[in-house]
DNA sequence: TATGAATGAGATTTCATTCAT
DNA sequence: TATGAATGAAATCTCATTCAT
């Protein structure tokens, strides 16, 4: 649900009432429930749209190690400026994954294919310690999830420091 | 209050119930509110016991600029590993600042001093683009919070980026 | 309704779902809204089949008195064996008559019949108040109902006394 | 809670609302809460309360066999004409107790008490079989529960075959 | 300072029923 | 005849907060 994602991007997965995702939709609560059985599944819902969203900062598989690369970080770039809600509510799920399985499992499988990706490139570009890096990029990139400003800033060094080995 | 703090890192803001933190201090709920007002008030004595715990990482003043950030990399690495909940705890507070004001300031001024820390070192270090290079120390901090298994894997690249130039 | 009568016997009326009928008998829960209109009709329909499945263990009217009754008790004893869900049904509907007419008319309507034959045969049988013992029979009978192990030997007693005199 | 225990009376306790029973004290439903943690445990407490005032029928031990049979058959006539109602709830809880535990443990306590006043006494009369006549004697009590106005020509009976013999 | 009782606002969920197809 | 989607009314329970003691 669209509107179960904005709201969350809003008022975070503590302030979300089902009945404003309702009434964002314009429905009944009973009728959200017909289509949603339970808060649980909604949010585990968001989690996957949440997912499959950043899945799309992949870089295409035809590119080269390094164009890939910085492929990857202008994509992210670009997600960060045009959608900066989804980062937030990807922060939200961070949290929440910590006690919810079902958002667990989303959440631990787009970060397992992120971090594939990544490791991938580092080791054709070879670097010494390509899971060091991987995991370097990917705290970055979460930690400044919430302010979407720095964001720019953050991943051109991601960039430069590697362009610069 | 410390039952709070533990309490967070344990069950997050979200689960956080008062009734719990008067049965973990051994007193009433009614006697909690004698100490503190409203549950926002709780939260924020949290928030700032967080920022004084993670001020501690500051480095002594009298050190050269470049073993000083070894010391402040060295103590970050060393409280992420002895205590752990003090950076999921972060991880919460960071969200709850985007809503509640004296959250935000606690969290706002405790960033503020790290990054005036940061910049001070990377300025002294010569660094062609301080003001970068702390936003990534940040960022990549805060990314680290909710693993702290690979805290000392990205501090290290931190670190390692760093001498390497 | 026969699965209507087979999910009373097993979570009671107040446990009936008209989705668990529906779904027991393989249709829509909408499709069951068309072939009975509301719920309460559909209890009164299981009150009717109740009542039915009761009347058939009146005795034979060509019997002598005696014969008669004693046909009688062991028809109920070997329903109460062969089919000890309807007695939890009837239990159920009994409770129910206290609140719900339609499904009153139904239980007063079988009891009325069964204290006939009953009076009848114990008027014949030269009972000196055999009205009481109707009531008690019946009484008997009622109460029993959630206990069908111990049917039999109630049953007895009712036999025993009566044959004593 | 003597309110809920009067509306289980009348509306049976599948239509017992808590709402209801916190206006008939004149608390707010929270307020009843804070007393009962669940419904359950309120239904239990009823149930607790009625086995409580159904074993002030068991006869003093002073009194001789015969005499205390036919002083417990008076109690129990006088009480259910004094307290229809007691009989009432008692039908409701007895079918409860097929799916709460809880109230299963309060129904099968006190009958079992009953089950053992009754087969003592018959013992004690010289019955051939005290257990057949005391199923006899539970039985028509439960059966007759719902007809107060049935149940004294009912405990009659039970007197009169007992001292026939 | 401490407490127990009380509260009100609100949240999720259930369920019989209806409407349009 | 059958259905899926939609609904509204209601029910139980939670929780921060307050009041009187």
């Amino acid at each position: 649900m669209r509107a179960a994602f904005a709201l969350v991007a809003e008022v975070g997965l503590e302030g979300l009432r089902l009945r404003q995702v309702a009434a964002a939709v314009g429905i009944d609560q009973s009728t959200l429930h017909h289509h949603v059985a339970t808060k649980a599944e909604l949010v585990a819902a968001v989690a996957e749209h949440a997912a499959a969203l950043l899945a799309t900062t992949a870089p295409p598989s035809h590119l080269a190690p390094a164009d890939a690369l910085a492929a990857h970080l202008d994509a992210l770039a670009d997600l960060v400026a045009r959608r900066p809600e989804l980062f937030t509510v990807t922060a939200e799920l961070d949290l929440r994954a910590r006690r919810d399985p079902s958002v667990r499992a989303a959440v631990e499988g787009q970060e397992a294919g992120w971090r594939a990706v990544l490791t991938g490139l580092f080791t054709a570009l070879g670097e010494p310690d390509p899971a060091a890096r991987t995991e370097l990029v990917i705290a970055a990139v979460k930690g400044v999830r919430l302010a979407p400003d720095l964001a720019p800033r953050v991943l051109a060094q991601l960039g430069a420091t590697d362009r610069g080995k």
